[in-house]
DNA sequence: CGCTCAGAGTTAACGCGACT
DNA sequence: AGTCGCGTTAACTCTGAGCG
């Protein structure tokens, strides 16, 4: 199948791809149970064997998914945190050389942060980054220490490499663009979106 | 300076219904 | 009866602004 926004010109097109960070997750939700697009983490817990985790994506990787979708026509497949990448056994003790693997680390889990904090001179907090990071790390499949996590860590929140279009409130706090009114006008470009979306539903749906 | 607020995303926890 | 998935909810974090 062709892409899926022919019809809209290069401009429009760009506006919708765009726009789409306006969207909520329960909007991107509704549209990806629609069209099947996978919204959960997937794990090769056994060899070649996938199965869905509990863990959901995160906005940005599932907008990129549906913006491909959109360009494309197919539905692209989920995240896979691969076997080397999942704690088969838990060790009773975190320490800065243990790996740093799916199932082990978790968000508020005390014993992660006593060690992160421990290498990262205290400067270490659960949030946002950390979850992004971790997520990344592990679907890439790429092995490293609670040390070396903690200097990655470190390293993006003292200067950001990254940037988060997906946060439409806090991309707009930071250049100054928030008004009393940026409800409405996220609801507004939301709404624009989602009549768009709905009608390309109904032209796949037809053919 | 520290506190609270806004509005967003994410998680864990809870409850409900479907299924076995 | 027990389990699983799904949807909702409360609590947390993020940022800059506003206030005492």
């Amino acid at each position: 199948m062709a892409s899926l926004i022919s019809h809209l010109t290069q401009a429009q097109q760009k506006e919708l791809m765009n726009d789409l960070n306006y969207l909520n997750m329960q909007e991107i939700k509704t549209f990806c149970r629609h069209h099947g697009l996978p919204l959960h983490i997937h794990a090769e817990y056994k060899k070649n064997v996938l199965q869905k985790t509990k863990e959901l994506d995160r906005k940005g990787v599932v907008l990129d998914r549906v913006r491909q979708y959109l360009k494309t026509g197919k539905v692209p497949p989920p995240s896979v945190i691969p076997n080397k990448m999942i704690a088969q056994n838990l060790p009773k003790e975190i320490r800065p050389e243990t790996h740093f693997l799916f199932g082990l680390y978790k968000n508020r889990d005390a014993n992660s942060l006593k060690v992160l904090k421990q290498v990262t001179k205290g400067q270490f907090q659960f949030g946002a980054l950390a979850q992004e990071l971790s997520r990344e790390l592990w679907v890439q499949g790429k092995k490293i220490t609670f040390s070396a996590f903690g200097k990655l860590w470190l390293k993006e929140n003292m200067n950001p490499s990254r940037e988060h279009p997906e946060w439409a409130f806090l991309t707009d706090l930071s250049t100054g663009s928030v008004g009393r009114d940026w409800k409405s006008l996220r609801q507004q470009k939301a709404k624009k979106v989602m009549a768009e979306l709905k009608r390309i539903s109904a032209a796949t749906k037809r053919s």
